[in-house]
This record gives structure tokens, C-alpha cells and sequence, in this order.
DNA sequence: AAAATATTTTAGATTTGCCTAAAATATTTT
DNA sequence: AAAATATTTTAGGCAAATCTAAAATATTTT
């Protein structure tokens, strides 16, 4: 079963499925975070209208129809599990996934990502700690409690990242930081939000507040 | 490192590549396997041509350049290692693989095709029993296929062995195969090379590294 | 070596996805 | 509630890859 879609297109959906989870969809961001301009996106919106992928109407707020955001999870599906498999299986930095993992994921065979699934053992999470929908869909929601909230002194994990920014993934790599490093949080300054925490069994060093509020956590 | 190369270019330098091997190289013939038109075989030529891709000029027989042949081996290497991929890892069944290589092999990283390779165990041929060029671009010529490189579950028939040892042919006797035997591998083990032949109809048998590696078979 | 036939190229459109500039509409500020 | 500002859409173009129809060149036949 070919996709029936083009990788523009699909591009499209995902990007707005991924803003729309974060309550910021907008052609401006839309056009921004494909790299391209407002008018452009626009034009696009007017075609996933006409193939009932979104609801939109000019000037109107938009957003994914069921057919569109079955697309969508089922796009987002690809894309993890190619994570997954970059990293469990050829061995790829978590920073250098994701890049090949949007080449891979327009690669169309149902059949294909199902084999793949199973290969790799129906995970349930990818390298950055994102779950992986299944091949119904279904995609459980990711834990929320963020490094920049935990209490002082409470022993946590690291579970997952909310970015997949280049330069979020430089940094962790240069302070050691990936998916199951424990932390603890050992003092917060509120003057910049910025709050010192101990990696593993290193000794504490300080930590911005963009970084924080980037790492999702969870209490041992 | 990026492709420089869309995928339509792709298709064609590979397209080229395999008529000029089969001495058929022609606007209609390219035009034909990549099932546009002529008229558009030939505005891909001239833009081929300036990228020194291919020499070529109006009405005039046309052929890679170095540097187009060269391109063209690395393509046919990344859909040869995902065939091999698709088949050995994921199980499809050797005619469903070329499709979806088809696919794969405009997947641009070189570090992934590399650490593909290495993962796979750098694979000689493809489950067609056709030979995979290596990271240099070199390519044996198609043939000398032992059994120990034969794809999994791809009937072949003996037609020659490497020696003339007493005990080989021994062993031979003792596993009831000879020339024109037919075999196929059922299953491949990394740790010793090892691997499970069916013998002609018989329930599969394990042979050991020495002995596939000195059956030369050619598929059925 | 002409004539007939076949192949290849040119010329001019079309579609997709993008652009800039200007117009239309929303939102925010005063 | 106007005015000022910001956002979105329309209008008109461009490049890539394709097409059809016609012209140019090669090849084959007589």
C-alpha cells in the first residue's frame, strides 16, 4: 500500500500535529518550523483542506481532522522507530539520530515499519524518551514532570528530552546526561531559575533554565 | 555529508548504470525503464551533463563520466545493503525486497550506509546474488557465489567446490551432496558462521564455516 | 544515395512547492 | 472604539521534473 502522500505534505502534518500538542499552531510557526514562509504554508494548508487532512478556513485558527491525525501518529511512528533502530542496533549517538530518522520516515511500506516493529521488539519509547504509537495508533502519553520542578533532594531519572534541538544534544552529551542518568536537585536560585544538580555521582555543577525545564524526570 | 543529488537525478545516474552494463544505453531505452518520456530523458541528460555526471551532446551516443560512475556504484551499494537488510533482518521475502530498497536507497547520511554495512556484516551479494560494491566503490564481477554467501531461503544448485580434498569430499558423500545438488539456507549463525542448509527435500541440516565456504552455487 | 522510418531534441505547457510584495484581516494598544 | 501593529492570505513568479507536438537528425531500406 503506497503512501498517498507527498513528503512536502507529510512534512506538513507532522509539524502541525507536533505544535498543536503544544498548544502553539500557527501558520507563522508552522512556516518557521518547516523552514519555510507564512505564504508558503498557507498554499499548503489549502491542499491537506482539500484532502481533509485539516479543517481551515482563511484567516481562521486550523487544525487536524481524525483522518489527518491518524497521518500524523502513523508518521510519527515511522520516525521512532527508525530512531530506535539507529540507536539500539547501528549504534548512533541520540544526537544524530533524528536528522536521518525525517529521511527514513517518508519511506512508505506499512508493511515495512510492522516487520521493523517486531524486529525490534515492539518498542515502547525512543532514544530521546518519546513514546512510539503502535500499529493501531495508539500512543500513551509522556510522563511530565520536568528536572526545573523536581523537589531538592529527591533522587530521579532522566526518561526523556523536550527537544530534539542539535544543540540541546550537544550539551547533554558534554555533561554527560542521557536517558536513565540519575540527577538530584541540591539547591534553586530564583533569582535566574538557573539551580545547581548533582549528575550521577559527580559533584554538583549548575544547570540554566532552559535546560531544566527541557528534561523530563522521574522520582526513584 | 549531504547527497548532492535529488532523487530523480539518482534515479537516472543508476538507470544509466545498468543499461550501459547491459550495452543498452539509449534516450528511449533510459526513458522506458524509468517509465517517463523521451523528451524527458533528454532535459535530465543535459542537466546530468552539467554536473559532469555524464558526457553528452545533441544526437549523440552518451555515457557516465568517472565521476558518474562513481555516484552510480554508491547507489547501487545503498540498495543492495538495504535489500540484504529487508531480507536477513526483517524476513521479506526476496521478491518484495527491490521495491522498497527502491526507497531506502535515497536515504542520504554515508555514516549510515557504513555503519549498515559493518552491521550486516559486510555482505558481498544481494539476495538476487547480485555483488554489493564496497565503501571504495569496488564491485566483484557476478559470479564465484559460495553457499556460504547464498541469501537466506533462496534455492541454488552446487556447481562447483573450491577443493579437491579427500576429506571435503568425504564429508560430501556423508551429506549426500554433489554437483547440481540443489540447497537452500534456512538460517545463518553470526557466532561460527555456522548455517542450516535444506539438501535438496530433506528437514535442514548444519553445516559448518569450511564447508559452505568451499560449495560454489549459482540460484535457481 | 535517396527515400522511408525511427529516434532524439526542441519548444512550449503543466504541476508541485517554494518565493516576494502587496492586500486583507486580526489583535493589541491607546 | 479608533489607531497602530502583527499576522495571514492573495497575486503573480520561479525552478524542477514532467508532458505533448513538432522539428531535427540518424538509421535502415530499397
Amino acid at each position: 500500500m503506497q503512501s498517498k502522500y507527498t513528503i512536502a505534505e507529510e512534512n506538513y502534518i507532522k509539524a502541525i500535529f507536533h505544535l498543536q500538542e503544544e498548544g502553539g499552531l500557527s501558520t507563522g510557526k508552522l512556516s518557521e518550523a518547516l523552514k519555510t514562509k507564512p505564504a508558503s504554508a498557507t498554499d499548503m494548508l489549502k491542499k491537506l483542506k482539500d484532502k481533509k487532512l485539516i479543517s481551515w478556513s482563511p484567516y481562521k485558527k486550523f487544525k487536524l481532522t481524525v483522518k489527518g491525525k491518524t497521518l500524523a501518529l502513523n508518521i510519527v511512528r515511522r520516525h521512532r522507530l527508525w530512531e530506535y533502530f539507529l540507536s539500539e542496533k547501528l549504534h548512533f549517538d541520540w544526537d544524530e539520530v533524528h536528522a536521518i530518522a525525517e529521511e527514513m520516515e517518508h519511506v512508505s511500506s506499512e508493511k515495512l515499519i510492522d516487520k521493523l516493529d517486531a524486529y525490534l521488539n515492539f518498542p515502547r519509547v525512543d532514544p530521546h524518551g518519546d513514546p512510539i504509537p503502535d500499529a493501531m495508533g495508539n500512543m500513551q502519553q509522556r510522563a511530565q514532570l520536568r528536572l526545573a520542578d523536581l523537589p531538592i533532594n529527591a533522587p530521579a531519572n532522566i526518561i526523556a528530552v523536550a527537544s530534539q534541538e542539535l544543540q540541546l544534544l550537544e550539551l547533554l552529551k558534554h555533561f554527560d546526561i542521557s536517558l536513565g542518568t540519575r540527577v538530584e536537585v541540591k539547591k534553586r536560585f530564583d533569582f535566574d531559575e538557573s539551580m545547581e544538580v548533582k549528575i550521577k555521582n559527580k559533584t554538583a555543577i549548575q544547570l540554566g533554565e532552559a535546560l531544566t525545564k527541557s528534561l523530563i524526570v522521574k522520582l526513584i
